[in-house]
DNA sequence: ACTATATATGAACACATGTTCATGTAATCA
DNA sequence: TGATTACATGAACATGTGTTCATATATAGT
């Protein structure tokens, strides 16, 4: 016996009966769609890196160019900058040129409460 | 040359002399501690995967148990079970025991909001 | 044109993470 | 005690992720 119907919408995953087919029904009416829901998960995954973590908190005070970001970090140029690409790609930064240098700054201002609220429960 | 300090903490990561030393000076000091920037990172990684999302999303309405996340999730009682003991260690949901049967339900008062302020992100 | 510099990016690598499978544990009932 | 049930957990596996290395691009200066 090892059927499994593959992920079957139909959701017999647990063949238990002793299931609260209320609470369930309503859970499941309440969930957003598999996209939102995956494109939270996403916006998350971006905060589950202290490196990314670091940059948003130095941005919160100035834009920086990205030298500026390696000497913060102590950290090598390439990381950074692919660290930053993944900010920009979720819009959480953006950037001016200038000459050679390349600033940037925060792009969300949702970021800042975000962090907070993080902080307030590491702080127990 | 292929010499680099093992992440020597005196942080002349980027050999550059333009560096606007007061922004990074500033940045620094108000950088919160490693670990503490981890821990940050760490809470934020619970919320990285839309399975963990969708448990916590379903806790909003009542406890639950296994069988029941289970049948929202139409998903394998072993990973349900491994999901909740993470959310379990993170302190995010508790658990009481009645009988043969575990309810887990939220443990944290921050988690609406966190997830609520990153759906309006994700609503543009 | 050539050089230098600030940043970007692809490939490779090591490491972390989520699911599955098999099995273990705790509680209930016969 | 033995069987069943609801859940937990270790190991294996595939996939994802962050850093490094090497190299490319873009701008400025000579």
């Amino acid at each position: 016996m090892k059927k499994k119907t593959g992920h079957s919408k139909s959701g017999e995953a647990c063949a238990s009966p002793i299931i609260h087919f209320d609470i369930v029904r309503k859970a499941e009416k309440s969930l957003p769609s598999h996209e939102v829901l995956f494109d939270v998960a996403d916006f998350f995954k971006i905060f589950g890196d202290s490196t990314r973590i670091k940059i948003l908190w130095s941005l919160f005070f100035s834009e920086m160019c990205v030298c500026d970001m390696c000497a913060v970090l102590h950290m090598e140029q390439s990381a950074v900058s692919h660290q930053l690409r993944i900010l920009k790609q979720s819009r959480l930064v953006k950037y001016r040129r200038d000459g050679k240098v390349v600033y940037y700054s925060l792009d969300d201002n949702h970021v800042k409460g975000i962090i907070n609220q993080a902080l307030e429960h590491v702080n127990e």
